[in-house]
DNA sequence: GGAGGTATGTTCAATCTTTTTACTTACCCT
DNA sequence: AGGGTAAGTAAAAAGATTGAACATACCTCC
């Protein structure tokens, strides 16, 4: 995704009124119900322009007119609420374990998701079968009839911050690949706007773009499977993520947490992810590529050097989200990826070195919301759909 | 610093004109010499717009013209520079060392700056020393008939994001401070905008908004003194200082590098800090708190005890130098703090550990940006005029 | 050396968006 | 039922940018 926003850019008329009509849009999807005064109030605008705007959105078929409010004393605010009928939102993610592709309205609602189990293989062959579950999800009954706005795809591995490119994905094995161009060749009448992004990114934005309460001002998501990865995004009502230079920004799984450690296939010692992920658990473990590795785990967890390795890991992955916490102070923690699956005996060690350490500089008591995702499927290509939304909204509204 | 820049916020008309004279003035700050017709170009506004815009700021005394350009087929422009003369920002350090005040034009250009060595004292007492060494600066010739835009204050520890105050600064063992108040009681009569941020924030904001060529679309400070700290700055024209909810971000000393390692002040084990920094090389070495720690060491370096010592802080060093390319993937690295003074066995090791494992990841071999300042006295001080200015600009303009 | 060409910068009426002000609508309380 | 209060709308007024014409200034070419 490439918003420009906080360029420091200059703007005419007509990109005031556009900024207006975001402001509400953004303020009615994250507080479904407000009314054009309560907008007028938060956004410091008079109610006549507000009344223009919300028109406008209405006949656009963006917002929809609920319920009479409650009188607080004089005449009671019509609720105003997003209109989740007439768009469609788009995710896809690429995994090692398969192929996830979701459909969602403008408020983050599923209306239909599928899932293929598949092994690494060729960008273009990839690319093939994700055509494949992409065209089946968009024939489904429930999407008929509505707007696609366009699709998102995410990646295991570092994506171009400036363009669609995929840098490197060392599970799957491919390198330096234009994955959206290479699928717009299957899916040449899909319209919209595609963009690309990396899967912990793509969560990360997803599970805070589409919160409607209690929203925090930065969630870093931290995604514990095959491999390791984090995305943090920030930056109050308009969420951005931070991508780096390289897009190299939440490689956490490469940060060096055992100085001469194992080697790593990145090549270098130490890091995370010879401690705590799919491949160094197989690895220390025994366990096959054929074999689901959770699954396996689960059912030897009885075994004392799977326990041990589990809490090791545990204790590796409590480590690496205190060193984020002192590196990112973010608002809220989620915890996804294959990995959470196999429940206390790892996360319990995690969360203990954490909870434990986490105060340590403030002196405070109060703990940092952290949520386990147990199943987080299709974590990540929702947050994909909801790149796919605030881009829209940004560029257009 | 409280910019809330990129919160999406609606405006009305007079709120795009200040959108638009920011962006001019941000323009020829960036890129001195620019004319009306590059403005208007670069910005996407029309001549009409920005001569407008360009009156008003010389009027108000922001800008000057310059000399006249030289012609590309027509009538020449007109160069258009920052007005240096006009303006003066403020900027101020408490450091486990001593004090600094720097005032420096908008620009960057230093007028005036003094120092003290002073050991660590109470916030009261210290103000009061403060207040003293502002006046002084205040006074110099140099500042003659120039406007005081404001001043700020830079402090070795986690500030709170929303008001200004300190959290803790270990290293001064002060505790919850609300410094500017306490400077404000001992400097009634100083106008202008106040704010208080981190050294090491403060330090990477300035070392980015006073760059006037190759702008790196972020910077990453890394502070190594007493204790290590650090800053990422980031968000292209208007740059934008990572926080966090506590203002811990950045707060990598306490990063762990060695789990089940030494125990830290902190409490934790293995902390970086308990690796590299000035109190741990001084528990390792036996320097005592009344010598000067890099003076003594510089003066041992002989001895293979000292070697050993900085040989192992340096490879903590590249270790947590790589850990922050993992996680933030910075453009622009720079090295500060008074440990940089200890040169070569301390550097040396660090940047070969970085330069060895930087491109794990990606396969390239371009080095990342990293410049190392011998003498960072200033630049946390000159870093937090640089917030002032900031501040004024996206303000009022 | 002068004419033509080209790009910079200014002026002023036109256009577009927000605000201001007044008004209508709709509910609550007495 | 009537006064009070707040939400929402309509039309005129205010304010910012644009568009087009114009003045300015240098370069090139004849």
């Amino acid at each position: 995704m490439t918003i420009t926003s906080h360029q420091h850019q200059a703007g005419d008329l007509h990109f005031l009124k556009r900024l207006n009509r975001s402001a509400i849009l953004e303020m009615v999807r994250r507080t479904p119900g407000m009314t054009r005064a309560d907008i007028a109030t938060r956004a410091q605008l008079t109610k006549a322009t507000v009344g223009g705007g919300v028109q406008t959105l209405l006949k656009q078929g963006w917002l929809v007119e609920g319920e009479l409010l409650k009188s607080s004393g004089g005449r009671p605010g019509r609720a105003l609420h997003l209109n989740d009928q007439r768009h469609v939102l788009l995710g896809a993610e690429v995994s090692v374990h398969g192929l996830q592709v979701i459909a969602c309205t403008l408020s983050g609602k599923t209306l239909h998701q599928r899932h293929i189990r598949m092994a690494p293989d060729a960008p273009d062959t990839t690319a093939e079968a994700l055509a494949e579950l992409i065209r089946e999800v968009i024939d489904h009954p429930e999407l008929n009839e509505r707007q696609l706005l366009g699709l998102g795809v995410a990646l295991p591995g570092p994506i171009a911050p400036d363009r669609p490119l995929l840098h490197l994905a060392p599970n799957l094995g491919w390198r330096d690949v234009r994955f959206l161009d290479l699928l717009r060749t299957k899916l040449p009448a899909l319209g919209g706007r595609w963009l690309l992004d990396n899967e912990a990114k793509a969560a990360a934005f997803g599970e805070l773009y589409f919160r409607t309460d209690k929203i925090p001002e930065s969630l870093l998501y931290v995604s514990a499977g095959t491999g390791i990865g984090s995305g943090i995004v920030g930056g109050g009502h308009w969420p951005l993520v931070t991508r780096g230079t390289h897009g190299l920004a939440g490689e956490i799984g490469h940060t060096v947490l055992q100085p001469g450690g194992l080697y790593c296939h990145c090549g270098n010692r130490g890091c995370a992810e010879t401690l705590v992920s799919g491949w160094a658990l197989r690895a220390a473990l025994g366990v096959g590529e054929e074999e689901d590795l959770v699954d396996t785990l689960l059912h030897r967890q009885r075994e004392p050097e799977v326990g041990l390795a589990l809490k090791r890991a545990g204790e590796a992955l409590g480590t690496l989200l205190l060193n984020l916490h002192h590196t990112l102070d973010p608002a809220e923690i989620v915890l996804g990826g294959s990995l959470t699956r196999l429940g206390t005996p790892l996360l319990k060690p995690a969360l203990e070195y954490f909870t434990a350490n986490q105060n340590r500089l403030l002196g405070t008591t109060q703990q940092r919301p952290l949520r386990i995702i147990d199943d987080s499927t299709f974590t990540a290509a929702r947050g994909a759909a909801a790149e796919v939304l605030a881009n829209t909204i940004h560029a257009a509204a």
